[in-house]
DNA sequence: TCTATCCTGTCACTCGGTGTCGTAAGTTGT
DNA sequence: ACAACTTACGACACCGAGTGACAGGATAGA
């Protein structure tokens, strides 16, 4: 595995080619299967989380959003950091910048599926704008729990950690508007802006 | 200026050499003035906001934290995006990955500025847990707001989704501590529809 | 067995980025 | 005015990531 490269020599200091020739390969067939050099490390670990979004879409349609993706992160969370090497790909991904920088780019793409998602469940309707910022805040809630977690090196609970966010940011008023919910008559959107106050 | 090059071909498809021969200069002098060919875009813009680390020092020690962010930010929305320049360097950024991942990379060290300008204050003293929390979620609302922003094609008014979004998100409980109810901003938060056109 | 397909190595090339050196300008001190 | 020094730039070589094109070997199916 290149992970084990990259741990010794460090992401910047070992070459495609060493990479490569440590799995038996060309240079030119390590990238037949990574698009990046980066995705050797993105590979093994599900930082986009796919399922989160199929998940958001299975949750109760009447359930406020943000406590759908709070449940919902949870869930996911308590699969995810589970082994050793995961972590240690954390690690290396939190200390390398090009890696950061391709977790922010795989993360902005799954936050446009999850806005996406929270946008297209039946009954009420979230506008864009709306759907977006829970979904960024959540990504927000997300990003800060990892930070904690690496400060912490590693010992702090994830899970308490996102509960406390969640609801440290719970949102004014998400649904107001349950009365006008109807499940069976997808009709014109008459979405109901989230006007706050 | 390297911004006509990039706005007729694009970014991808101008080389450095280009942009270096179009300032009459050579290749490596341009790296002798930009760290990389990214920042050939971003040197005009203050994507960074530093000045907001500043403002947010100066705020009083007693105020709220998430209304000092929300103060702080919306006073450099009014400064910044003015300029049609200013408007097609962030169309740019938006529809280029390697500048967004760019503009990541900025936003990320700005967000620590941001959020140790807010655990140093005196008065209250935040965890830094909290203090990431905050910075971290105004930065999704900024995030979310030059989305909607970009999506009405630079219609959408800016302010008024900043209000939004602060006024959605506010956590539930910053600091308890202030009875000083101050009459903060004139006029009320007005929800704009967030449509285009 | 013949053949189409897939996988891989090899070579050549582009482009971003860096190190090194030489040199033509200033700039300062005496 | 002369020397010493600094600054800025060009020229060249070099490295590593990533891509395109081509050739050959393995394999599955007829």
């Amino acid at each position: 595995m290149a992970l084990g490269l990259f741990a010794e020599r460090g992401f910047d200091e070992t070459t495609v080619d060493e990479i490569a020739q440590a799995a038996g390969l060309t240079k030119r067939s390590f990238f037949r299967y990574f698009p990046a050099k980066e995705d050797a490390v993105f590979g093994g670990v599900d930082v986009t989380g796919e399922q989160v979004v199929e998940d958001i879409r299975a949750r109760p349609a009447d359930e406020d959003p943000w406590q759908s993706l709070h449940h919902v992160l949870r869930q996911w969370e308590r699969q995810i950091h589970a082994s050793e090497q995961t972590l240690a790909s954390l690690r290396l991904i939190e200390s390398t910048p090009s890696l950061h920088a391709r977790l922010y780019q795989k993360r902005a793409q799954w936050r446009r599926h999850v806005s996406d998602a929270l946008r297209d469940r039946p009954g009420v309707q979230l506008d864009s704008f709306t759907a977006e910022l829970l979904t960024n805040a959540a990504s927000a809630v997300l990003d800060t729990v990892s930070q904690e977690w690496l400060r912490s090196g590693g010992t702090a609970d994830r899970a308490a950690l996102l509960d406390r966010g969640f609801a440290f940011l719970h949102p004014a008023a998400t649904i107001r508007a349950r009365e006008t919910a109807e499940p069976h008559q997808p009709g014109p959107v008459r979405a109901d802006r989230g006007r706050h106050s």
